[in-house]
DNA sequence: TACTCTGCTACTAAATTAGTAGCAATGGTT
DNA sequence: AACCATTGCTACTAATTTAGTAGCAGAGTA
């Protein structure tokens, strides 16, 4: 699937409006896990994996070649880590954290 | 799919936390779109397909399911619409509507 | 009755994701 | 140097998900 890039045609968007191309971008299969494990530290290809149970290397690999085109994701000496653009967005859904407890609690789960 | 329902097996955690029996349904293609576009007010079943351009009936009607079941949408008289749980997860996500604009701009897009 | 609109189901084709095997490169050990 | 372990990833197939399209049942109007 072509990389959501704000300014083409994106799912939900023939003009590639910015809000669509991220909703596009963060719908994908573990786009926001990978975010969310991202936070706890930067971590390597297989470090990583294991914090995703059950991500399969190529579909890790496709996510972060994707993250990084679109410089959420940076990869350096101590392997994958945030970008400061990608702390920010994780800072944003950080919420999610205590809502999704509340969630479950409404739920009776 | 099964409807990742927080405390069952979900992606990315066998015991089904609720963070990522969260990310699980939102990392589903249009999930986070139909919360996007519900937020601009009810709507009908056609009009939601409207909003959300592309998106097929089949699809549509499964995430509007999976979305009900889990009390972040509900269905009135006046069609589709978030229920309190699901306003306030739209009032945590809605910064990315600018963080995505900053984003398209560093991208230089 | 006929016409229109809405909500949705059904079906097939296309695309995405899971699951698994394994190879090239790096670094330590002996 | 030969050996072994680890890492980063690619390749491939099978399973699952999504797109795309057709169309039907029911409600409202005229």
């Amino acid at each position: 699937m072509a990389i959501p890039i704000p300014g083409t045609q994106v799912r939900g968007s023939q003009t590639g409006k910015p809000i669509m191309a991220l909703l596009d971008l963060l719908g994908r299969t573990w786009s926001l896990g990978v975010i969310w494990q991202l936070q706890q530290g930067p971590a390597t290809f297989r470090a990583l994996q294991q914090r995703c149970e059950q991500i399969s290397p190529s579909l890790l690999n496709t996510r972060l070649k994707e993250l990084i085109a679109l410089n959420i994701v940076t990869k350096n000496d101590s392997g994958y880590a945030l970008t400061p653009q990608g702390e920010h967005l994780f800072n944003i859904i950080a919420p999610l954290g205590d809502w999704s407890k509340d969630w479950a609690k409404q739920l009776g789960a």
